[in-house]
RNA sequence: GGCGGCGUAGCCAAGCGGUAAGGCGACGGCCUGCAAAGCCGUGAAUCCGGGGUUCGAAUCCCCGCGCCGCCUCCA
């Protein structure tokens, strides 16, 4: 184990911050709500992935041995409601947003899950689970459908701090003439004509939403979970549910630690499908850096709401784009002379110290990663001014460097996943994409730079600005350093 | 109505009882052919308002005000 401290997080269960103790270590186990596969996915999907792939990361970085499980759930009402409305086969539209879905992850480079199951594909585990809560008497059986009976279940409510008689006065589900009370939710619900189905012991019909992620969590990690991730809005019902069903079938505690992050927002109003006031990871994708992306996910705490607006994510854009460039010097600095570190150089060596330690107390501390990429922006520009205002580096300055580099690859590269690239190619990746926007092409472009550095060098100054302000027009800044030029798009 | 959260510089944001991190932007000087960049320097008598606890509060308590989330599908 790496930690000097222990990692503390909040505990939706007890709402507080707890330390992490996981059941057996070094195993932990963590299941994460991933999508319904019914639409393209939007930022508010890609902060639960990014949120969870790191803290991912971080485990595997603190020694854990982590089975990640990020379920799919692949059939429900709404995916057989826009299947009917596009007038195509249920199966063609889930794989369609699937893939879409797997394209995101990859293109923002998160980890892959241990597994990845989909709610379709363990029907008979999910048949199973149900059939122990009615053996158990929580569940009753009801003209084809099943339902959990929620006044069984005594300690119902308590994830999400509500109690069932308050539940019941403030019910706003439909009534419906075939459960016992308005609080009972369905685990099978029958198959009418033309809807997908299986067979069971209660006829033709499909998984209710929330008892594919208890069968599957039980499949693959075991009765008593460590982990259990999703957004906030999740807390109620699914995973209040959840709960019941798991707990009611197996009698064991079904989660030790919960954790929600917030949602994204849109002016203050919560991003959402039925508001209309989302970005598709496909619009962001095409014009900003995936790493952009997710050091603006994680800029702000993983449990407060976090505003979405364009420029909010340019100025992030802008913070990485100088990352970059630090991590270029430093991937390109070469020592002229022998000698020993250098006054300035000690005093380096010792913020590298202190980033590191700084870094990851940060993450420790109930997954801090706004403080964490605080830590590592300060720390990065001291590594550029040392950088820029000592070009004759030392040789023992210079393995320094080196070892600075390797330190931000291994904290902020590897937990993080940012500055996980190297410098040219994320140039190449970014000024690409937002070339394609303005219909140039890169190599257009680096002429035209090299035709204004050459005509600098022999003071055609009248030629150099002229190129200069034609690059201008394309919105593309030129930034001179004493060896070379280099440029952005804004 | 019930439960929960939030309100910190122009904007984003950390802060969890010891005297306000970080990013973006802005301003002044140096540098530069001129810009940009870089370098040097400048920012919150103050953390929504009002009380209280404390030697000490952005941080704890109480009362307001404003915003948001969940209670129905939702990451």
């Amino acid at each position: 184990m790496k930690q000097k401290k222990n990692l503390r997080i909040y505990n939706s269960l007890t709402k507080k911050i707890e330390k992490f103790v996981p059941s057996n270590p070094p195993k932990v186990t963590m299941y994460v709500c991933g999508i319904t596969a019914y639409d393209s996915s939007h930022l508010g999907h890609a902060r639960s992935a990014v949120v969870f792939d790191v803290f991912y990361r971080l485990l595997k970085y603190l020694g854990y041995e982590v089975v990640y499980v990020r379920n799919i759930t692949d059939i429900d009402d709404k995916i057989i409601n826009r299947s009917n409305k596009e007038g195509i086969f249920w199966r063609d539209l889930t794989e369609r947003y699937i893939k879409e879905y797997e394209e995101v992850t990859k293109a923002l480079g998160l980890l892959k899950p241990t597994y990845e199951p989909r709610a379709s594909e363990h029907i008979s585990e999910i048949i199973a689970l149900i059939e122990k809560l009615v053996e158990n008497g929580l569940a009753y059986q009801s003209n084809g459908d099943v339902y959990f009976e929620v006044a069984k279940f005594p300690s119902y409510g308590k994830l999400s701090g509500r109690k069932i008689e308050e539940l019941i006065a403030g019910v706003r589900i439909e009534v419906s003439q075939k459960k016992r009370n308005p609080l009972d939710f369905a685990l099978w619900k029958s198959a009418k004509p033309d809807e997908p189905f299986w067979e069971s012991p209660w006829g033709k019909g499909r998984p209710g939403w929330h008892i594919e992620c208890s069968a599957m969590a039980l499949k693959y990690l075991g009765e008593t979970i460590d982990i259990h991730g999703g957004g906030l809005d999740l807390i109620f019902p699914h995973h209040e549910n959840e709960i019941a069903q798991s707990e009611g079938a197996t009698g064991k505690p079904f989660v030790k630690y919960f954790i929600h992050h917030g949602l994204i927002t849109v002016n203050g109003e919560k991003m959402s499908k039925s508001l209309g006031n989302f970005v598709t990871m496909e619009y962001l994708l095409n014009r900003f850096h995936p790493e952009v992306i997710k050091a603006f996910l994680l800029s702000t705490h993983y449990r407060s709401p976090l505003d979405y607006s364009e420029q909010n994510i340019k100025n992030m854009e802008k913070a990485i784009y100088r990352f970059y460039e630090t991590l270029y010097w430093l991937r390109k600095a070469q020592p002229l002379k022998e000698g020993l570190l250098s006054e300035k150089a000690r005093k380096l060596e010792r913020s590298l110290n202190e980033f590191e330690e700084n870094f990851i107390s940060a993450l420790l501390d109930d997954f801090n990663t706004a403080l964490a990429m605080g830590y590592l922006f300060s720390f990065e520009n001291e590594v550029y001014n040392f950088i820029t205002r000592n070009p004759n580096l030392t040789t023992e300055e210079s393995l320094l460097l080196e070892k600075i580099d390797k330190k931000i690859k291994e904290l902020s590269g590897k937990i993080l996943g940012i500055g996980e690239a190297e410098p040219e190619e994320f140039w190449k990746v970014e000024r690409t994409k937002k070339l394609q926007s303005i219909g140039k092409n890169l190599q257009e472009i680096e002429n035209l730079v090299k035709q204004r550095e050459k005509a600098r060098k022999e003071k055609n100054f009248v030629l150099a600005d002229k190129i200069r302000d034609e690059l201008k027009s394309f919105g593309i800044i030129l930034k001179d350093t004493k060896t070379e030029t280099f440029w952005y798009m804004e």
